[in-house]
DNA sequence: CGCCACGAGATGATA
DNA sequence: TCTCGTGGCG
């Protein structure tokens, strides 16, 4: 593509934007205004219309989706590009920093990511041997407080310094403990990403000087929503050049609670006087209707940056406004509406959006989109990473390649069932912590470590030779077989196999799935190995899962939410204490929670609705709610209640019709076949609130009542 | 050492 | 509603 094309796709505005190369430019870009369209012509103006050279340009993107899709869009406009170029998220692009200087940080090269669940288990181990009272300070308050810490980049020293009370001071000390053992672990945590590249540029100047010599350019996207860490990261970067190009918008601020700082972007200015400021006002995405109402939900945050969406599309439908008396009811609804969007107004599925703000509610959904048939995809929640045997088996990995990694090592010595208890394995720590040496090592001595008796000793040599022999294999197999020979030789398949429930089942579905996953992996990246593909999985996120292209509605988290559009969205759960959340609102006010309403609400293009519950489903009992202050926030000319007379009876209807297909299939008498149980005959068949089920005789596991929305039933002629 | 029963607390969003 | 941790027992 010639320059000239590519510039005359521009409006003014964007161009000025993408023409600004050299010195510092900050683009206030409004939601939908193009500005990925804008990070992609800029960078593609610069290597082909300044001759710059991939290799010196850095780009710093939210998600690891958004960088794989910037560098496609890329390849399509200047050809293929280089692998010379930097697009990646911050932690990407730390991670390979860190990979090759981790020696100079007492890491050795093989060093693993600790992820969340890694943190927690590491602390609360750790608070445990040191005798601090867990019910005092619960590891998972300790946790949060130690992650606050870092992203404001305290040293445990400093935070025992400012510790205000003994909570603080307890937490600054756990701090302190869980760095040295992260150290002799050989591991980093997420915030120790960035943390340890800032420490690599301060302790060795030689290598700040080269990468900043090295990057010209460079551009970060999403800037409202990075950290104090992350911008002493890029702003150090970009020192030398100053040829950095921020891209951001206030009213998309929403990650604070996981130290964002605002300040980042609204103090651009003072940071670089000579900035440049392009705007990005001109929406290209929603229609006026949907603007407005999102305008009502911004515009009387403090300090906020002055500035109003405008697009071309005037007029558009008014915003759906649906208030349920259930979450029942309410997912009836969207499930209703979604039909006939469907079948009357020539949707298809994939261009269908929920939203909701806590993954807890995706749950109802589900439940009665599984019912009605309608296709539906999650994004996050239940996440695939985080279920149990995957990370058993990443354990297993992780210890393999980083033999030093304790946490790891811990999960895994006694699963499945090898008779290495808690006992032992105490005993066992004792004797490392005593001579200073790993678990791992440690596990070589058994012999000599007193109060292990013949038998245990036993356990613990098949269990090491169990781990040599699987660190050979790594050596000389390739990816997708070394985690089938991991998830065989461990016994974990075998155990699995040999419980024969529905849970099992799954778990073993998933297992199957992870070995896809990793020869994919194989296939993508045939020069890499374990240790990168450990790599890739730890720094992974929800959406980067997400495949659009598929015939299904989209669930997920309006956090998620961030960056995509779709034709039709629904906000759901619009009530007071769960959007604006509760906790949210105690802890920092409601604007963050505005902001995140409008993220949401500019995700729709054509049509959008809200719907709310007065009643709704806590742990177990269920509480009445409000109507969530943001419905009254929007215009009235944008918004159209619609009432729920008729719903009831057509929910009613669908769902008799259903249960009524179902159920005649399913006579007294009959012989099935349950694909865990085997062949049984039915007894009963019941008509329930949850669609019908059958009662069924198994010969030697007895009677078992199931529902036929859900279990694995078939008919035997 | 492993299994089971019981009770408490949790689910706010995430790389 | 569910999941996790604890404590008692075989």
């Amino acid at each position: 593509m010639k320059v000239e094309d590519i510039l005359g796709q521009l409006n003014p505005e964007q161009l000025e934007a993408v023409l600004h190369t050299e010195g510092p430019l900050l683009i206030l870009a409004g939601a939908g205004s193009g500005k990925t369209r804008v990070l992609t012509y800029r960078l593609a103006y610069l290597i082909k219309g300044k001759d710059v050279p991939p290799g010196r340009l850095l780009a710093i993107t939210f998600t690891n989706k958004a960088a794989e899709e910037m560098k496609n869009r890329l390849a399509g406009l200047v050809g293929r590009i280089s692998q010379a170029m930097w697009v990646s998220t911050f932690h990407a692009a730390c991670m390979r920093m860190l990979r090759r200087d981790a020696e100079k940080l007492g890491l050795k090269r093989n060093f693993v990511v600790y992820d969340e669940d890694d943190q927690r288990r590491l602390i609360t181990q750790l608070m445990k041997d040191n005798q601090i009272d867990t019910k005092r300070y619960p590891p998972r308050a300790v946790h949060s407080r130690i992650s606050v810490a870092k992203n404001e980049m305290l040293s445990p020293e400093e935070m025992t310094k400012k510790a205000r009370d003994d909570f603080e001071l307890v937490t600054a000390e756990v701090y302190r403990k869980y760095q040295e053992r992260l150290l002799r672990s050989n591991a980093v945590d997420f915030d120790d990403i960035i943390l340890h590249t800032l420490a690599l540029f301060k302790l060795y100047p030689a290598i700040l000087e080269e990468y900043q010599e090295k990057f010209l350019y460079i551009s970060v996207d999403e800037y409202q929503d990075t950290n104090r860490a992350q911008y002493h990261w890029v702003n150090q970067l970009a020192s030398k050049h100053r040829n950095l190009c921020v891209v951001g918008d206030d009213d998309q601020s929403i990650y604070s609670w996981r130290g964002a700082d605002l300040r980042n972007l609204l103090d651009f200015e003072k940071d670089y006087p000579d900035a440049k400021v392009v705007r990005l006002e001109r929406n290209y995405r929603s229609t006026n209707k949907i603007l407005e109402a999102a305008h009502g939900v911004v515009v009387k945050i403090r300090g906020r940056k002055e500035k109003k969406l405008w697009t071309e599309r005037e007029g558009g439908l008014p915003v759906k406004y649906f208030r349920a008396y259930n979450g029942m009811e309410e997912a009836i609804f969207v499930v209703d509406e979604i039909g006939k969007l469907v079948a009357d107004e020539g949707y298809s599925l994939k261009d269908i959006a929920v939203f909701y703000r806590t993954n807890a509610q995706s749950r109802v959904f589900e439940e009665i989109m599984l019912r009605f048939n309608i296709p539906y995809k999650i994004v996050g929640g239940y996440r695939f990473y985080e279920r149990r045997e995957i990370r058993d088996i990443l354990a297993y990995l992780k210890v393999l390649v980083n033999p030093e990694d304790s946490v790891s090592l811990r999960r895994v010595i006694n699963v499945p069932r090898r008779g290495i208890g808690d006992t032992t394995i105490g005993r066992l720590e004792a004797h490392s912590r005593l001579y200073g040496l790993s678990l791992y090592e440690t596990l070589f001595r058994a012999e000599e470590i007193p109060h292990l008796n013949a038998g245990t000793v036993k356990k613990i040599k098949a269990f090491r030779e169990l781990l040599q022999e699987l660190r050979e294999e790594m050596l000389n197999l390739p990816l997708a077989e070394l985690v089938r020979k991991v998830q065989e030789r461990s016994g974990y398949l075998r155990e699995l196999r040999e419980e024969r429930s529905v849970e099992a089942e799954g778990r073993l579905e998933n297992l199957e799935e992870f070995l896809r996953v990793a020869a994919e992996f194989q296939s993508a990246y045939p020069q890499e190995g374990l240790p990168e593909f450990l790599e890739q999985v730890s720094l992974i996120s929800d959406i980067d899962l997400y495949d659009e292209e598929e015939g299904a509605v989209t669930l997920m988290t309006l956090h998620n939410a961030k960056g995509l559009e779709f034709p039709v969205v629904f906000m759901v759960g619009m009530d007071e204490g769960v959007f604006p959340h509760l906790r949210s609102i105690m802890e920092r006010g409601d604007e963050e929670e505005r902001r995140l309403c409008y993220v949401g609400l500019t995700r729709a293009m054509d049509r959008l609705y809200l719907t709310s519950a007065a009643s709704r489903q806590f742990y177990g009992g269920a509480e009445r709610t409000l109507e969530s202050r943001f419905i009254r926030d929007i215009p009235q000319e944008c918004l159209e209640v619609v009432g729920g007379e008729e719903l009831k009876d057509i929910a009613a209807a669908r769902e008799r019709e259903e249960a009524e297909r179902l159920a005649r299939v399913y006579r007294v008498g009959d012989q099935v076949r349950h694909a865990i149980w085997g062949e049984g005959t039915v007894t009963e068949v019941f008509l329930t609130d949850g669609g019908p089920e059958v009662m069924v005789e198994f010969p030697h596991l007895g009677a078992k009542r199931l529902s036929l929305a859900y279990a694995p039933l078939e008919k035997v002629e």
